[in-house]
DNA sequence: TTTCGTGCAAATCATTTGCATTCCA
DNA sequence: TGGAATGCAAATGATTTGCACGAAA
């Protein structure tokens, strides 16, 4: 897959050590459209690799982020940090019901506002929070 | 302040016992832009009411978001929960320098948006990230 | 009077850190 | 080889909980 090997090169780039599991982690990432937390990714990578530890999960999680590749999504009611491995510009829906995070790809004037009264921004999150399409059919 | 009176009767109506220590907890909300976190709160109530706990402030703060009078803010770099008493649709600015978090009122598409493709939406956070008018001016 | 809130200390839970061992470059 | 990564266990820090006592309704 061509965005996995991109971003071992930026790792090399960078001087990041690119390991096995840091391989797996990566692919896990890039393989799921479900914005896991480092606990899923832990129990997911754990599969393959039994003796990985949470700290290294933490610790990969932290030099992608520094490398651009990955991002923090803060949008659960619970005290959990969600990743995003997707960069392009899109927001993010929670349902508070089945607890679940989707994509949400609304183009909207927040995305391209770069500078707002003086203040230069170069992130924007936008969550939405509400109910999905399927927690309303099952009521 | 017509404000805190109003949060005063909606505790009653809504069976919520109202406390000194609680109503020192609202006024210091509605009396700073600032979006404290708890310890903020904790630090300054502690002035008035030296033997309030921190489990007090947490206790208030819940009672609080569960009668719709302030709402949790996730914007923060640091894994702390910023407090904000304005209800009003806007959105927040956070200073990634200073670490000090603004209002930002853009009048933005996100804001009207209550539907997305099946999905029902109640809550939108609009999280921009960057760097700040002062602190570039320092720089 | 009854119910709920307070404040203390202990518990929880996600995340971080220290460190000896192991491994990539 | 040398510096960084791993994995374990212990530490941290924000928030929550349990409980005896005190205060609002």
């Amino acid at each position: 897959m061509e965005k996995i090997k991109k971003i071992i090169k930026q790792l090399k780039i960078k001087g990041v050590k690119v390991t096995p599991q840091r391989i797996a982690i990566i692919n896990y990432l890039e393989n799921t459209k479900s914005h896991p937390t480092a606990e899923v990714i832990f129990e997911n990578v754990s599969q393959l690799y039994p003796t990985i530890s949470l700290a290294t999960i933490y610790n990969t999680l932290e030099k992608l982020e520094e490398i651009n590749e990955i991002k923090k999504i803060k949008i659960s009611d619970e005290s959990k940090v969600n990743y995003d491995s997707v960069m392009e510009n899109h927001h993010h829906f929670y349902c508070k019901k089945c607890k679940k995070i989707f994509d949400l790809n609304v183009d909207c004037t927040f995305s391209k506002i770069k500078n707002f009264d003086g203040n230069i921004i170069d992130e924007v999150h936008g969550y939405f929070k509400g109910t999905c399409k399927d927690c309303l059919s099952q009521k």
